[in-house]
Parts: structure tokens; C-alpha cells; sequence
RNA sequence: GGCGGCGUGGCCGAAUGGUUCGGCAGAGGCCUGCAAAGCCUUGCAAAGCGGUUCGAUUCCGCUCGCCGCCUCCA
């Protein structure tokens, strides 16, 4: 049974889920108000591992990711570019949708919108008032932070420090400045519902509730998001789940930082790079690839210089991927070596332990070649197959063939005629013309290869 | 102020009480007609100071440096 750290207990523990071979998780989704940036790339990856791992290692998997399309933020991007807050939400939306799909991020089985679940949110929001948990102001409904057993668990600080350290706005209404908003009322003109509370929209932290207990119900597995969620985001999420005496998330999980220099990227640092910039610019493997060497509670530097090493790597991944992409499939009698398979299970097993798990893929990936050069094709094949099963667990897309154009596929194979004849100055003439047709051929057991130069 | 965490070889990232590990880059070699790809070999890593121990990079304490959360934030 794979194990994770659960910031609720601050230990790693078997995940051990609701219902036997199946896995319900539930991540927030971003605030479709800007371009997303690496941090928002770093999570999504994450996520995706895990989900492929649980999958991979046979669960059943349910994951939920929410889109957040009503905010605060939203609506003040929508009055800044003078058009409407929906219409905003839905162009970013789409930008979101757009880069996962180029980061090979899988869809989540369900996307959740927050606009779609205001009614939900209210019924939750009336019994919170009904049982005597929330109360109410001038300006809203708020949740009464002192009544919920345990407030301060995610952010492993008891109520009175958190009172202490709050650097929230003072509001002579709430009872406490750490008591926070269920139903913001407003006036008519902006962007709203009608409610038994009088027009307005939702606090940020009640559409995760009401989506996450609405879809996969009580006690579901597990719940993530960036670490700066922990707080307040999610300890307000599980202060609704306990006001309404719901069992909510079983196991809470949080990703690191991108870090910049020794900063935190974010968009109130405004030190951020966005993930289309990333995209353009670098192959979203190597993205992929960086974010799966390190751990996913680290932080994670990401420079020019970072993404150009994990490049790199990938050349290797792919070089090896190319040669052996036809045996392979020929050698459907062999399977993948068990020792390099548990080898990564268990490095995975153990709070997803990605960067000793690739350690195994390039271990498994040097005997491949290394037997395959001494001719034991069995043992090479075993260990390729291993290395490129546990590749695409993770979600890394090997490049092993390249299509060339006929000319360029001519060009080799007078090449390879004239290698025959040991006409070598012909020979390395072919190659440099196809080199200034942007390929490189690499000689083979078989004939030929290619690669991009 | 409270809480959590970090400081590993040229760079990035892991594991670990004793022999460590992966990637990138470097050096030498093998293979190749030459390359490419690949393989092999190679480099006295643990911020500092104490302590525990037969033995510490790993455990404990202190010092220094850094980061995160306590406000919107992935």
C-alpha cells in the first residue's frame, strides 16, 4: 500500500482509502483570472503522478479538480479590462485547459465549476447559520473559527497563536479576525446571487466543500494542493466539513514551491514566469522531467540553466528509446524486469518518491544498453521494457521514432549504399546533407536512425 | 513573535549510522571507416562547532546562513 505524508498528522502513513481499490481525490484548480505560472505547472504535474501511480499500481481513481470562476480577483481583472467576469473566467479557462494539454496533464475526471454549485453552497451556508457556527454581519455571513474543534490543525498552530500572528484587516464585526467569510453581500450592480442572505457571492473557501463533499462524498481520500493552500484555504475548508459534523478529507497532501533564487514565485512577488513563456521556449518534457527528479514537498528551482540539464537527460531518454523501439515490440515474449518494477514501487510507495524512482528508470536504462552491446537481448529487452513502462507512469512521452521527409530518408539509404561500398567520402557527404536538412543519422544494428540536430 | 523546513561533489536532485545513489557537465579509454548513440573508468561532497557512538553526511545540542506559513497565493 502506498504511504504519503499527511500534513494533518505531519507523518507519512498508508493511504489506505474509503473503499478498497479505489482512490478518490479531490485538488484545487486554479482562479481563472491570469495566466497560469510555473507554480501552477509544478502542481498540475504532481497531481498528474500521483494519479498515474495510483492508477498504474492498479487503483481505481477518481480525481476532482476544480475551476474557480467566481473571486474576487476575477472580478477586479473583468472591471480593469471592462468586460465581464464570466467572460474573463472562460477565456482562462481555456488558457488552462490549453497548457495541461501541453504539459500531457490528463484531464480530471470531473472539472467542477463554482458557479455551478452557488446553491449547494447556500444550503451548506444556511446550516452553518442554523446550527449556530456562523453569524451574521453588515456585510456577509461569516464562520465562527473559535466553535470548530481542532481550528489550527493544517496549520499545525493552536487558535490562540493564530490569533495572535494574524495580520488580518480588522473588521470591528467579526468576533474574530481569523473568522472568515461564507457569503460576501453585495450590491446589485456587481456580479452576484440571490440568497436568503441578500445578494452577493460566495467566500472562496466554501465552493471546495460543497464540490469535493458533492461529488466524492463524505470521508474522501485525499485532498492537495500547493503548500500555501494548508493555510488558511484548506483549514477553512475542513472548518466548514466540521461545523457541519462531515467527515471530509481522510489524508491532506501538499507540493512545494517553485522557488526563484531563494524566493518563492508567486504572483503578489510578481517574480513569476508563466507557463506559456516555459512552453514556447522548452520542450514540456523537460518541465516534466525536472518537476518528477526532485521531491515533491522540495522546492524546486527552475533556471534556464536547470531546464537545459533536465534537456539533456531527456536526449538520453529519447536516444535510448530509439534504439530500442523496435525490438521491443518483436520481443513480445519478454517481459518487463521485475527487479527494476519494484525497485520504483517502492520508491514511489514511499511518499511518492519520483527522483529515487527515475534513479531506478536510468539504472534499468544503462542495462539495456549495456546488455544489448554484448548482445544478451533478453536482459536488454526485459530492462528497456521496465524503463519505458515506468517512463510513461510517469508520464514522460519517449520520442522514439522520427518521421523524416522522403528526402531526407533517400538520402540514408544512398548513404547506407554507399557505407556498403566503403565509399566513405560519399558516404559523410550524405550525411552532411541531411544534417542541413536538420537531421542526424545514427548507424544502427539495423540500418539507420534519426534525430533532430 | 509563533510554527514548519532547508544548507550534499562543478551544477541539479535523492537515500543513508559503517561499503553510498541518479542526472547534467568534465577527464581518460573502448566501440565506430569517421561520427552519432552506447559502454567502461575516473573526481578525497556533506555550512561551522561541540556531543552521543567502536564509527556520523546521517542522531542530539549550539552557532551561522536561507526559505516557507501565520494576508490573496499552487
Amino acid at each position: 500500500m502506498p504511504r504519503l505524508f499527511d500534513t494533518q498528522s505531519s507523518e507519512i502513513v498508508e493511504i489506505a482509502p474509503r473503499v478498497e481499490g479505489q482512490f478518490s481525490m479531490y485538488v484545487c484548480g486554479p482562479t481563472v483570472y491570469d495566466e497560469p505560472h510555473l507554480g501552477h505547472g509544478r502542481f498540475t504535474l504532481v497531481y498528474d503522478i500521483l494519479r498515474r501511480y495510483l492508477r498504474y499500481r492498479g487503483f481505481e481513481v477518481r480525481f476532482v479538480s476544480n475551476i474557480t470562476d467566481v473571486d474576487d480577483k476575477i472580478i477586479a481583472r473583468a472591471g480593469e479590462l471592462q468586460i465581464k467576469p464570466e467572460d474573463l473566467a472562460k477565456n482562462y479557462e481555456e488558457v488552462w485547459w490549453d497548457l495541461m494539454e501541453r504539459l500531457a496533464v490528463q484531464r480530471p475526471d470531473e472539472t467542477p465549476h463554482a458557479t455551478d454549485w452557488i446553491d449547494q453552497m447556500l444550503e451548506m451556508v444556511a446550516e452553518m447559520v442554523a446550527s449556530g457556527a456562523a453569524y451574521e454581519t453588515s456585510d456577509g455571513i461569516y464562520l465562527e473559527v473559535a466553535r470548530v474543534d481542532g481550528y489550527g490543525l493544517l496549520a499545525r498552530q493552536n487558535l490562540a497563536e493564530l490569533r495572535s500572528g494574524a495580520r488580518v484587516e480588522i473588521d470591528e464585526q467579526k468576533k474574530s479576525p481569523l473568522d472568515f467569510a461564507l457569503w460576501k453581500r453585495t450590491s446589485e450592480e456587481e456580479w452576484g446571487w440571490n440568497s436568503p442572505f441578500g445578494f452577493g457571492r460566495p467566500g472562496w473557501h466554501t465552493e471546495c466543500v460543497a464540490m469535493a463533499l458533492g461529488i466524492l462524498g463524505e470521508g474522501f481520500d485525499l485532498h492537495g494542493g500547493g503548500m500555501d493552500l494548508a493555510f488558511p484555504h484548506h483549514e477553512n475548508e475542513r472548518a466548514q466539513a466540521v461545523a457541519m459534523h462531515r467527515s471530509f478529507a481522510r489524508h491532506w497532501m501538499h507540493n512545494g514551491f517553485v522557488m526563484v533564487g531563494e524566493e518563492k514565485m508567486s504572483k503578489s512577488l510578481g517574480n513569476f514566469t508563466t507557463l506559456k513563456e516555459l512552453l514556447d521556449s522548452t520542450d514540456p518534457r523537460a518541465y516534466r522531467l525536472l518537476v518528477a527528479r526532485s521531491h515533491y514537498r522540495s522546492p524546486l528551482e527552475v533556471t534556464a540553466e536547470i531546464l537545459q540539464d533536465a534537456s539533456r537527460s531527456l536526449e538520453r531518454i529519447d536516444a535510448f528509446a530509439r534504439r530500442f523501439a523496435d525490438v521491443v515490440t518483436q520481443r513480445s515474449d519478454v517481459a518487463p524486469n521485475k527487479v527494476v518494477i519494484d525497485g520504483f514501487n517502492d520508491a514511489m510507495d514511499e511518499d511518492l518518491n519520483s527522483p529515487v524512482g527515475l534513479a531506478r528508470v536510468f539504472e534499468a536504462i544503462t542495462k539495456a544498453n549495456f546488455a544489448q552491446d554484448r548482445g544478451h537481448v533478453e536482459e536488454a529487452v526485459s530492462n528497456a521494457k521496465a524503463a519505458l513502462l515506468l517512463l510513461s507512469t510517469l508520464g514522460i512521452v519517449v520520442q522514439d521514432r522520427l518521421e523524416v521527409p522522403e528526402e531526407v530518408m533517400v538520402l540514408a539509404k544512398q548513404r547506407k549504399a554507399a557505407r556498403a561500398d566503403r565509399d566513405f567520402a560519399a558516404a559523410d557527404r550524405y550525411r552532411d546533407e541531411i544534417l542541413r536538412l536538420g537531421y542526424v543519422v545514427e548507424d544502427s544494428d539495423s540500418g539507420f536512425r534519426f534525430k533532430r540536430a
